[in-house]
DNA sequence: AGCACGCCGACT
DNA sequence: GTCGGCGTGCTC
């Protein structure tokens, strides 16, 4: 009798292989156990999604298992129904997710170090290799060194061919590095953190936070799957999760937690710490390996009753799931766009059905379709605010000049008399986005993407924000050899030159990444901020999401309104979302908020502005359900890039003709050039498609995009 | 992804 | 003439 494996591998290729299962390794091989199998000429690392004892369609003959990696496997039915349904949802590669859900200690590739033969060395000496294999062979004499750096070191964008036949020589040898010790400091961390254990569970809870925990609390006890939304203020939403979890741990379940980004969650995930103790693990990306093995194992072992983590956490191997919480669902960080692509709130409700567990959305100023889903079907609750939400003064730029209007300059003026903090947002780097000759009106772009250089003026060159190229700032146009003066639009770094005219007593700091590339310059300025003895601090983006800013009393926002002129239906949302995330987090001590914009009476700014969520979203979802933009419909983007447009744009008319004959169900809009026409020397062309409903979307494309052989990642947006 | 095959330009 | 560049296709 034969035995059968359906295998699948951390590849880009969303497929399954078909394996026969030696009799010797059937009783070890079970559904989420790891594999070693051979693949091409290769042997690779794979994962068991099926075991059955029919024959599978396939190659006439089937190649064997060569070994089962983990005893009780790692991945259970459910955690493998619930990454198949995702990658499937995203058309992105079920193995790469998988690969992405284990832990650092066996995710880690060995990683081959290549070495020389003793045939290799002899001939080396002896002088007979010529060319490439000569320049591996005098690199490789002293000392062995892996795959990544030879491919450096000799400048070649493929070796795989050169290494290939200098092996069958018998010249060279690759070798696996002996693998991670997982050493770990688990013990001695755990007693550092045993204090909190016994605190008590004190919560205080507004009248209307009671009130949505208990609405919560019904769905949750159900134990089975459910879905809720819970809008309102960040206390009140933490109150309410604390409540949720406490009940889940009572009853001998567990959580797991989301949060945009954990410099952002600081706060709540002290307090989480410090009530839970040792019954919480964290996990972020600033933690070293050794640290999050030791999360890890917390995890695994059970001890730990929360996890909280960003968006790579919700693969983390919770046992006896009841609750997920997603919080600051609006975050655009719950979204994974490279490699295996993925939304975690997607996610997030996949496997809580997988393990009929709960799912909580919260937010203040929640993402528009599912606030229009939950509102709709019936699964929002709000706490009637207890805190009202911050709100900000909007100045309209139509009558000023330069970049600080006349109310915010004289706002600065009267706290710097007071001795007071200002910060300033400006979500610009640079000096100028674009260089642009005063005479002929040419513009310095970046040879390898679509885009105009930004214009750094303090380091005196110019930048492309797409693929980090930088070159020496230009002088004069290459074109007609006029001067240049200036640029366009306006960054941070002009707003510091302004700032610094205006107020040349005022003690001025910027925070941009140019200057601040390396995190001790960061956390110096911030310090000083802290202590005081900084006055203004101006910032972009990356200001926003630090933690530890100085409490200031006065709060500049500088919005870049070309954002709003962006043809993506979502640029008011996007509007909106960060200019409430800049007015809570420079605003969070009461601070004054002034608002500078070329748009004041565009809606996103106007309810931003006031704080008033439920006003933005009305105009908002009127303007999406005129239009038929998502959440009425599904959007799909799909790209096609590669060197030769005209390749590309033949592809990507062939899939658009597919879509097209496979029914009537779905509008295909291009092929057209990407908004981003070239990035990194690649061209890019773009089909977008719009469907009633997503299941219809996903079953066209998850039945043509095989057919088509170009690089496509997909976006849903629904 | 990685590896092989196959087809074109510039060097011993 | 070949070496080695990249485009194309496949991996149970």
């Amino acid at each position: 009798m034969n035995v059968y494996a359906e295998v699948v591998f951390p590849l880009p290729v969303s497929r399954t292989f078909s394996y026969r299962l030696p009799a010797a390794l059937r009783d070890k091989a079970r559904v989420g156990a790891r594999v070693a199998a051979p693949f091409g000429r290769r042997q690779l690392t794979g994962f068991i999604v099926h075991v059955g004892l029919t024959r599978p369609a396939g190659p006439s003959e089937l190649k064997d298992i060569v070994d089962i990696l983990d005893d009780p496997p790692h991945f259970t039915p459910r955690f493998l129904a619930f990454t198949r349904l995702l990658s499937r949802y995203h058309y992105s590669s079920w193995g790469e997710l998988l690969q992405a859900a284990l832990p650092p200690s066996i995710a880690a590739r060995p990683q081959a170090l290549i070495s020389l033969t003793a045939a290799g060395r002899q001939s080396a000496a002896a002088g007979v290799l010529a060319g490439a294999e000569k320049a591996l062979a005098e690199l490789l004499m002293d000392k062995a060194y892996s795959r990544v750096y030879v491919k450096r070191r000799l400048k070649a964008k493929d070796i795989s061919a050169l290494l290939a036949r200098m092996v069958n020589k018998g010249l060279v040898e690759t070798r696996d590095r002996a693998p991670r010790t997982g050493k770990t400091r688990t013990d001695t961390e755990e007693k550092k953190v045993r204090g909190g254990r016994q605190l008590p569970l004190d919560f205080s809870f507004s009248p209307g936070a009671q009130a949505a925990a208990g609405k919560i609390l019904d769905r949750l006890r159900q134990q089975a799957f459910s879905l809720s939304f819970l809008q309102g203020s960040a206390p009140d939403r933490e109150a309410v999760y604390f409540r949720l979890i406490r009940t889940v741990m009572a009853g001998g379940g567990r959580t797991l937690l989301l949060v945009p980004e954990i410099s952002l969650s600081a706060a709540l995930i002290g307090r989480l710490e410090q009530k839970l103790g040792e019954r919480a693990a964290v996990l972020h990306s600033r933690q070293t390996e050794n640290q999050k093995e030791a999360e890890w194992r917390k995890i695994q072992s059970g001890k730990a009753a929360v996890v909280v983590g960003p968006r790579s956490a919700l693969f983390a191997p919770v046992r006896d799931l009841r609750l997920m919480i997603v919080d600051e669902e609006q975050d655009g960080s719950f979204i994974q766009s490279e490699n295996p692509v993925f939304d975690a709130r997607q996610g997030a409700l996949f496997r809580a059905k997988a393990e009929k567990a709960a799912v909580l959305l919260g937010s203040a100023t929640p993402s528009v379709g599912w606030f229009h889903r939950a509102r709709s079907e019936g699964f929002l609750v709000t706490v009637e605010g207890s805190s009202p939400p911050a709100k900000a003064r909007v100045v309209d730029m139509a009558r000023e000049r330069g970049l600080l209007s006349r109310e915010l300059e004289e706002a600065i003026r009267d706290r710097l008399a007071r001795r007071e903090q200002v910060l300033v947002f400006l979500n610009r780097k640079g000096y100028s986005s674009a260089l642009v000759c005063p005479r002929c009106r040419y513009i310095p772009k970046c040879a390898r993407c679509d885009i105009a250089l930004t214009y750094h003026k303090r380091e005196d060159k110019l930048l492309c924000r797409y693929c980090g190229y930088e070159t020496p700032a230009l002088v004069r146009c290459p074109r007609c050899g006029e001067k240049f003066r200036g640029g366009r639009e306006p960054g941070v770094e002009a707003l510091e030159e302004e700032v610094r005219r205006k107020f040349p007593a005022g003690r001025v700091a910027c925070f941009d990444t140019e200057v601040t590339a390396r995190r001790r310059e960061r956390t110096k300025v911030l310090d000083e901020a802290g202590q005081g003895r900084i006055d203004i601090l101006l910032g972009t983006q990356l200001l926003v999401h630090q933690t530890g800013l100085p409490p200031a009393t006065l709060v500049g926002i500088l919005t870049p309104d070309a954002l709003l002129g962006l043809a993506d239906y979502r640029a008011a949302q996007k509007a909106y979302q960060g200019l409430t995330l800049m007015m809570r987090r420079g605003g969070e001590n009461g601070a004054e908020v002034i608002i500078q914009t070329a748009l004041p009476d565009h809606y996103s700014i106007r309810e931003a502005a006031r704080g008033d969520y439920p006003a933005f979203f009305e105009q908002e979802i009127k303007f999406r359900r005129l239009l038929d933009y998502p959440p009425f419909s599904c959007l799909a983007e799909v790209f096609f890039s590669g060197g030769d447009l005209r390749r590309l744009a033949a592809a990507a008319r062939i899939f658009a003709n597919q879509i097209k004959t496979a029914g009537k169900s779905i509008r295909v809009y291009g092929p057209a050039l990407a908004p981003v026409a070239m990035l990194r020397g690649l061209r890019r062309v773009q089909v977008t498609l719009r469907a009633r409903r997503t299941e219809t979307m996903m079953k066209v494309l998850n039945h043509t995009l095989p057919e088509v052989r170009v690089k496509k990642p997909v976006f849903l947006f629904d």
